[in-house]
DNA sequence: GTTATTGCAAAGGCTTTGCATGGGG
DNA sequence: CCCCATGCAAAGCCTTTGCAATAAC
């Protein structure tokens, strides 16, 4: 299977765009985000490889890390689109604890298996799902 | 059952906040919304029945339907929040064309309980949650 | 009458964009 | 060398908020 850095490189390149110097550095912080960064988080990080790297770099190349299939846009409703790695892990759904906002990832084969029935008894091409669980965590369930 | 109308009149009372005439024309506008409105829509609608109510008081309304549980926050991803009634249908979720743009209220008791499974499992308590399915409708497939 | 609510306009946060400069192919 | 990509700052978009006027209770 190909590397993020190697899908990446190649839409650049289908595309005749640059792989400039900040657009691998926007990648590699982003490979290593262990969170759902936002494009803020992400600027934030990103200064710390290369102080001259502007936010508008930053988003504008996520922009590029989305279409290029590396990234996928989530949105939890908090005003603020964030972003995770699509090929470092496989895929999951999120769980949001409405009380202390931590965010975990969780998987169900059964789900996902009729989320494609459910598609197909639509007559439905199933591309991608987003699922957000919401309620309260383990954690906060004791306190 | 309450109809959504009682509902927020009650939130209104229980807060000490009025039942002005501009939240009922909001609320009725609201409820009579076929499809996932924004913010802007619910106003475009709101001003051909009162075209003094301005959008700042439909913003803060919309805030006070979901916080009294008539509404329901939706995020497509579409840098637009969307809301929807809770109470005039049942709960749903939402396959999205990502050619046509359209939304279809889809749902699958199947998978409804394998979330309920799932969030038991990592001990969540689970209190709502949202799925939307990505991909290309029948329309479109025959195009 | 007192207090909450409104409309207006201005500000806010996140994101995009125009433009001149600088770097990649 | 040409053109794309960048940084900067300004603008855009959706949404919130401060304030004086107004309406609800």
């Amino acid at each position: 299977m190909l590397s993020p850095q190697h899908i990446f490189l190649d839409y650049l390149l289908k595309n005749k765009m640059a792989a400039t110097e900040q657009r691998r550095v926007v990648l590699e912080v982003f490979l290593d985000a262990d969170e759902h960064w936002s494009c803020e988080q992400l600027y934030l990080e990103v200064i710390k490889k290369d102080s001259t790297i502007s936010s508008a770099t930053v988003y504008r190349t996520v922009k590029l890390l989305v279409e290029s299939g590396v990234a996928e846009q989530l949105c939890f409703g908090d005003g603020v689109l964030r972003f995770e790695p699509r090929f470092n892990r496989p895929h999951h759904d999120h769980f949001v604890c409405i009380n202390c906002k931590n965010k975990i990832d969780v998987v169900d084969e059964r789900i996902e298996k009729l989320q494609q029935c459910l598609a197909e008894k639509h007559g439905f091409l199933l591309t991608r799902h987003k699922m957000i669980l919401y309620g309260i965590c383990s954690d906060c369930r004791k306190k």
